[in-house]
DNA sequence: CTTGACCTTCCAGCGGCTGGAACCTTTAAG
DNA sequence: CTTAAAGGTTCCAGCCGCTGGAAGGTCAAG
C-alpha cells in the first residue's frame, strides 16, 4: 500500500501522514527499493485512531500516550480513564473562558445601539474597561 | 517612558510591545537618541485596549480592524457590532464543538471500569468508532 | 570603574498543520 | 519506445500569538 493509498481508507492525507511521522506518532514504515512508503492494512487502524483521537481534541503528546496504552496490553483502563478526564478538565475550562468571552460581548452588543451613530459601548469597553465614560 | 515602564503600566510585557509593533498594530515609537523606545501616556491606553480585546478573544486581525474603528470617530456603531457578533458565532461555534468533545469522552469515561484490567470503551471506541468490537 | 538592570536586534521554537519547490518513479496511452 | 500525467520523495517556509535566548549597547548607583 502506498502513502496514497494509505490516505484514502484512513482519511487522513499524504502530507498529514509525512507529519505524523515525522513527529514519531506514526513508526517509520518500510520502503520500497526506489525508496517510497509501503503501508500495511493495520496502519489504516492506527490512523484512524489519531484521527479519532484528534476529534476528540487530545493533543498529539496525549495522543503519543494513548497509542502507548492502546498498544500495551496490560494497561490499566484506569490510566485511559485519567487521560480522558483531565482533557475533559482542559476542554471544560476552555469552554467556560469561551462562554464568558461571548456572554461579555453579547451583553456589550445588546447596548450597541447598532446604527450610523459612532458611540458604542464595545469599544468604550475597551478603551476603559469597567469605568464610567463621562 | 521606556518600554519596560509602558510594559508595567499596561499590563503588556516589553517582548510583547515590540512584537506588537513588528506585527503593525501598535505604531512605531520616537526613539532617544541611543536608540531606546520613548512612549507617552496615551500607549497605555492603547495596549490595554489591544489586551482587553484579546481577552475577549479576538485576533489579531480584528483588533487591527477595532483600532481602526476606535480611531475613526465617524465610524457607525453597526460595524463595531457587526464585528463582535461575527466574533460570538466564531466562538459560539468553537464552544459547541468542544462541548461534544466533552460530552462524548464523559460517556466513555463514565463506561470505563478505571480499575487494572485493560478493558476501556474510550480505547475501543478509537480504535473501533461505533462498531460492535466482539 | 564596575556592576547590574535595563535596553537593542535577531533568530528559533511551540503545536498542528499546510503549501510549495524541485526532483524521482510508476503507469498508461499513443 | 517515448512521453506525459499522476503518483511518490525531500526540504523549507508560513500560519497564529507568543516566548525565550543570545549577543550586544546604555544608563544610574556605589
Amino acid at each position: 500500500m502506498t502513502i496514497g493509498e494509505l490516505a484514502k481508507s484512513s482519511g487522513v492525507n499524504a502530507k498529514l501522514i509525512r507529519h505524523y511521522e515525522s513527529i514519531g506518532v506514526v513508526p517509520k514504515p518500510g520502503r520500497t527499493d526506489s525508496g517510497y512508503r509501503i503501508y500495511s492494512k493495520t496502519d489504516i487502524q492506527f490512523l484512524k485512531f489519531i484521527k479519532r483521537a484528534r476529534g476528540l481534541g487530545f493533543s498529539m503528546k496525549e495522543i503519543k500516550k494513548l497509542i502507548g496504552l492502546w498498544r500495551n496490553k496490560s494497561r490499566a483502563s484506569k490510566d485511559v480513564k485519567a487521560l480522558a478526564l483531565t482533557h475533559v478538565k482542559t476542554l471544560d475550562a476552555k469552554i467556560l473562558e469561551m462562554q464568558e468571552m461571548a456572554d461579555s460581548l453579547r451583553l456589550l452588543a445588546r447596548n450597541c445601539h447598532g446604527d450610523a451613530r459612532p458611540d458604542c459601548p464595545i469599544l468604550s469597553s475597551l478603551e476603559n474597561n469597567g469605568e464610567k465614560n463621562d
